[in-house]
DNA sequence: AACGTTTTCGAAAACGTTTACTTGAAAACG
DNA sequence: CGTTTTCAAGTAAACGTTTTCGAAAACGTT
């Protein structure tokens, strides 16, 4: 019973120091000239009394939460994560603050994630979409003229920049490698071919089997996880020289079940993935991959994302980062 | 030139259907009773407009945000993630929303990290605290009285509910496994030893080492990394038993450094590590270790902190979850 | 028809800011 | 010295909701 006052507000500053609130207002803001005199006493009273503006109120006037929205498939995959980490890092330096959410690769669940954060008037968003085309998407996002960017994954009926990958770029070099090293029938062990990476990726495959005229290539589809990329291997119909995983899982998952089935890696043939996750050269054998500037490619989101919301021109629409390949022990040349 | 008005608000849609903008709110809070014909108009007149309501204004009002603010020490890192989704995935049936920051296991960004929370209005506050003590940590919790859980690592400075995991059972569990399984000689590789977590962990160890009156020992302090696995062991004074690492990263350092000395895990000498990463089965060897039962522990700490917002009477202001002790490869029974 | 109770609804006051507008005094000017 | 300009600071109107209060309408009971 004691200060009926739960938190203090702009008035209570205003009293003490003696002043209106606009005032205060000004001083915090330093928006408009005040007095020497005057910002000490503020600045003492704000001091004295601990107050903090109250964001609410201040976005509900300004029209602005400095709040960005990011949407992401799994919010348990360290890869996404990295991206995350790399946007945050940029834009907390800005002021700004982030609602995470997952989707869990659902489109309901995405839909509904979108209207939450939509109706909590986030500044910005960052979205890489999950696999299917969702429906809604576009209702739900050219309704309010929100600013968006695609990161990593694209949706193509949406007209916003995008920042990405050279996914497929990626696999040719890593082709380019595995031939040249004397590899010359191929596997390739594709994820979810809806999402817009796996047909990168794939699309990589293909180039590459063309450019060398090979003949002797499987295409198989599956998920991106390490159970996908077991039980494909085990349905392979003959083993070849060198097996591509759509990812560093799909890898692990094909090494094992080689393993099972009696043959090495990499002796009897050779294993690559995609990713380069942060555990890919601890495991045995370390994992030959393509290595993704992840960290960055959030970093350049939310370069894009912050020069949207402040109204500057882009240079550029699309971003596209460069892949790098990383041998390690799962592939070894053939003589 | 068309529109001038940016968004929609209540007052659109009550003007259109002919109503106050009093019973749009109680329509759409369904709040109060209102005649179905009203009830029918205004909801037509939403869904004409795609109306959505303004959450920050809502807020202003109410005084509750529907945001939870996520403080843990690296956002990057899975272990963590898994907790939050599972806090995530019970809080948002409830409707909140997630801030979500990491603090890079420093103190400043922590202190930065929670007072922009604060100004945010979170209504509440998940907190995994980094190492070492925050001077400022009371401070900005105790100012406004935020509601506050603390999951898996504890600040004991504040009183406030906390969600844990029984650290010291599990080491002991495992010694427990190791020595009926005929080891007699242990090392330990600890983590931060500021972070609780690493603490009980080592008090489990010593517990089972006094409770088996084992003379043979060895404690290493290095942090919860691969890289500390890998030269703590290099720099153990003589290969035992059995290694416990303070955590799975540890243990595999442990592994990968013993291999390079020329002993061979399991054959020589047994490696346990505790969390059970989810690529932990995928190791070679597949690592034995403690599991902890993370996902649930984020879901408690959800639970806790719901009740915690909505007034509920908490039963328990500690909760402890039991782990579990998985057997794989890299032990083996001593004869 | 009179009366009490309940239901239904609108007017208006908050919530804590920012900002356009106003004011009064001092400074600048001729 | 009178007029204009400049500057510092205050007043009050938004921003989009929820909610208190009270009036009117509807209903059931005598």
């Amino acid at each position: 019973m004691k200060n009926k006052k739960k938190t203090v507000s702009i008035r209570d500053v205003a009293k003490l120091a003696g002043v209106s609130i606009s005032t205060v207002s000004r001083v915090i803001n330093n928006s408009d000239s005040v007095s020497e005199e005057l910002i000490e006493k503020v600045n003492k009273a704000i001091q004295e009394l601990g107050y903090q503006p109250n964001r609410i109120a201040r976005s509900l006037r300004t029209g602005s939460t400095k709040i960005v929205g990011f949407v992401i498939p799994d919010i348990t995959n360290p890869a996404f994560l990295l991206m995350v980490k790399g946007a945050e890092d940029y834009l907390k330096k800005k002021g700004y603050s982030f609602i995470l959410g997952g989707t869990d690769h659902s489109v309901k669940e995405e839909s509904k994630l979108l209207s939450t954060l939509l109706s909590q008037r986030v500044d910005g968003l960052i979205l890489t979409c999950s696999g299917g085309r969702n429906p809604y998407l576009s209702d739900l996002l050219m309704s309010r003229n929100i600013k968006l960017v695609f990161m990593d994954r694209r949706y193509e009926k949406i007209k916003a920049p995008y920042v990405g990958v050279d996914n497929s770029g990626g696999v040719e070099k890593m082709i380019d490698y595995l031939v040249q090293t004397g590899h010359r029938s191929f596997a390739f062990l594709s994820g979810e071919k809806q999402t817009s990476s796996a047909k990168e990726r794939l699309q990589g495959f293909i180039k590459g089997i063309q450019k060398y005229r090979i003949k002797d290539y499987q295409i198989l589809y599956g998920e991106f996880t390490f159970e996908s990329g077991y039980s494909l291997t085990k349905k392979l119909g003959k083993i070849p020289d060198a097996i591509l995983g759509g990812n560093d899982l799909v890898a692990f998952g094909a090494i094992e079940a080689l393993e099972e089935m009696g043959y090495r890696v990499p002796e009897d043939v050779s294993v690559a993935g995609f990713d380069d996750m942060f555990f890919s050269k601890y495991y045995k054998p370390a994992l030959t991959t393509v290595r993704q500037p992840i960290y960055d490619m959030g970093k350049m989101a939310g370069k894009v994302l912050f020069h949207l919301m402040n109204g500057k021109r882009l240079k550029r629409e699309t971003i596209i980062l460069e892949t790098e390949i990383v041998i390690r022990e799962s592939t070894k040349p053939r003589e």
